[in-house]
DNA sequence: TTAGCCTTGAAG
DNA sequence: CTTCAAGGCTAA
C-alpha cells in the first residue's frame, strides 16, 4: 500500500497544475499562482483578455493571459479578503481554523477511498481518478459551517447520532430556514468576472462543493454497506435508493440556503420541491458526467464509477431505455460543453417554475426565473459567438429534462407498487408528494 | 512581470 | 518553543 506522508503536496494546483506549496489565500495552491494573486490584489490590477475569455490556464500557458488566471483563481475559490490590506507580515489569519478542517478531510477523504477502492474492486466499482486528485473548489468556510443533515439516517438506522428535533416525522412538513446561516454565506461575493452577470456568480455560489458531497455520501454508504455484509449480499437497487435519497437530502440543503429560495414561505419552497425533485435529481446526476465523467461509466455521487455496460446487462427494458435517455442528454450537453455557471443557472430554472399550481408569490417565482433566464442568456452571450441557438440549446435539454424525470418518476411508482421500494424516505415522501397535495 | 526563495510573527 | 501562511525580495 502506497503511503504519502505529506498528503497536500502531492495534489496539483487547481488554477494551473503545477506543484501545490501549500495553503495559500483560501485553499492549496503552487507559489506561482500564490504571488500572481498577490500582486494582482495588492496592485490593484485590471487585465483585459484578448482572446474569448476562455483561455486554458495551464503550468506552460499561465503567463499568456492574465485575465483568465486572474478569473480562474477566484473560480477555483482564492479569497480577496485574504490578502492584507495592511500588508502585516507574519502571524495567521481567520482561514487557519479551514485549512486545518481542510487537511482533515483530506485525511479522512484519502482513508476513505482507499476503503471503497478495495471493498468494491469485486463488485465492478472503480475510484474516478481526476477526483481523488480533485479539480473542484476547495470547501469554504460556509460549508464547513453547514452541519451534517442526514436526518434519513435516523429512519433507516435508529442507532445512529441524533439528528436536529425539526426533522422528526414528516421531513419537509416542520423544516425551518435557518435564515442567519443563509445570509451568511452570500456576505463576501467576489466582484464579478469580465463578462460573467454578477447573477450567474452568485448561483454559482450557491453550489455544493462536489468533494464534501463525495465525503458525506461515502461514508454514509459504507457503513449502510458494513451493516449489510454482517446480514447478507448487497441489494443494488436498494444501494440506489440509498443514494437517491441521501442526493435528495443534499438537494434540499442546497435550495434551502440558496439565493431567492430562502425568502418564499415554507409552503411555497415545499411545492417548488416537491414539483421539480426528481428533475433536479437527474440534473444533478446529468451534470456530474458532463463535468467530471468519463465516456460509458456512471460517476457516482461518492465518487465512484459504474460500468454503463454493466447497469445495462442487468437491469430491466424500462431502465435501459431510461438510462439510454439520460446518456443521450449527456452527449449532448457534452458536445455543448455546458459549464458549471450555466449548469448552476438550469437548476434555479428547474427550481423556479411558475408553472406550479396554488403558489402563494408567484410573481416574485416568475421574477425570478425572468432574472436567471436573463441572467444565463447575458452569460452565454459572453461565452459564445452563436449565442441564441445555445441559449434555446440550454432550455431544450430542460424540456428533455422533464419529460425523462417523468419517466423515471413512474418507473419508481411502478417499482413501488411491487414493493421494491425501500419504504419510510424522502425519495418515497417526494414520490407520492405530488399526488396528495390538496 | 514572473516565480522561487526569504523573512516575519500570531496561533498553537 | 515550532508551524506555516502571510508579505518581501530579486534574478531572470
Amino acid at each position: 500500500m502506497e503511503y504519502t506522508p505529506d498528503v497536500d503536496l502531492d495534489e496539483l494546483c487547481p488554477v494551473c497544475g503545477d506543484k501545490v506549496s501549500g495553503y495559500h489565500y483560501g485553499l492549496l495552491t503552487c507559489e506561482s499562482c500564490k504571488g500572481f494573486f498577490k500582486r494582482t490584489v495588492q496592485n490593484n490590477k485590471k487585465y483585459t483578455c484578448a482572446e474569448t475569455r476562455d483561455c486554458r490556464i495551464d503550468k506552460t500557458q499561465r503567463k499568456r493571459c492574465p485575465s483568465c488566471r486572474f478569473q480562474k483563481c477566484l473560480h477555483v475559490g482564492m479569497r480577496l479578503e485574504a490578502v492584507r490590506a495592511d500588508r502585516m507580515r507574519g502571524g495567521r489569519n481567520k482561514f487557519g481554523p479551514m485549512y486545518k478542517r481542510d487537511r482533515a478531510l483530506k485525511q479522512q477523504r484519502k482513508a476513505l477511498m482507499q476503503a471503497a477502492g478495495s471493498s468494491h474492486d469485486q463488485q465492478g466499482f472503480s475510484v474516478h481518478p481526476d477526483l481523488v486528485s480533485p479539480r473542484t473548489p476547495l470547501p469554504t468556510a460556509q460549508h464547513d459551517d453547514m452541519r451534517c443533515l442526514l436526518p434519513s439516517l435516523r429512519c433507516l438506522l435508529p442507532s445512529d447520532l441524533p439528528s436536529p428535533s425539526q426533522h422528526h416525522g414528516n421531513y419537509l412538513s416542520n423544516w425551518t430556514i435557518n435564515s442567519s446561516s443563509a445570509a451568511r454565506a452570500y456576505t463576501s461575493s467576489p466582484p464579478p468576472g469580465p463578462g460573467v452577470p454578477a447573477l450567474v456568480l452568485e448561483l454559482l455560489r450557491c453550489d455544493p462543493d462536489e468533494l464534501q458531497l463525495q465525503n458525506k455520501s461515502a461514508a454514509r454508504l459504507l457503513q449502510e454497506q458494513s451493516g449489510w455484509n454482517q446480514h447478507g449480499r448487497l441489494d443494488t437497487f436498494r444501494l440506489t435508493c440509498l443514494l437517491a435519497d441521501q442526493m435528495l437530502f443534499f438537494m434540499v440543503d442546497w435550495a434551502r440556503t440558496s439565493i431567492f429560495f430562502k425568502q418564499l414561505k415554507v409552503r411555497d419552497q415545499m411545492k417548488l420541491l416537491h414539483n421539480c425533485w426528481s428533475e433536479l435529481l437527474l440534473l444533478d446526476i446529468i451534470s456530474r458526467q458532463v463535468l467530471y465523467g468519463r465516456e460509458d461509466r456512471l460517476l457516482l455521487v461518492t465518487g465512484q464509477e459504474v460500468e454503463l455496460s454493466e447497469i445495462v446487462a442487468h437491469a430491466s427494458p424500462a431502465l435501459i431505455s431510461l438510462v439510454q435517455r439520460g446518456q443521450n442528454l449527456v452527449e449532448k450537453l457534452h458536445i455543448l460543453k455546458v459549464d458549471r455557471q450555466e449548469f448552476a443557472c438550469m437548476k434555479f430554472l428547474t427550481l423556479f417554475n411558475p408553472d406550479v399550481m396554488e403558489l402563494e408569490d408567484h410573481q416574485f417565482i416568475e421574477n425570478v426565473q425572468e432574472q436567471v433566464e436573463g441572467a444565463l442568456l447575458e452569460y452565454t452571450l459572453c461565452t459564445s459567438t452563436r449565442y441564441l441557438e445555445r441559449f434555446a440549446h440550454l432550455l431544450l435539454c430542460l424540456s428533455e429534462l422533464r419529460s425523462l424525470s417523468m419517466l423515471a418518476e413512474e418507473y419508481l411508482c411502478c417499482k413501488q407498487l411491487s414493493a421494491d421500494v425501500p419504504c419510510n424516505n424522502l425519495l418515497i415522501e417526494m414520490l407520492h408528494a405530488k399526488h396528495s397535495w390538496p
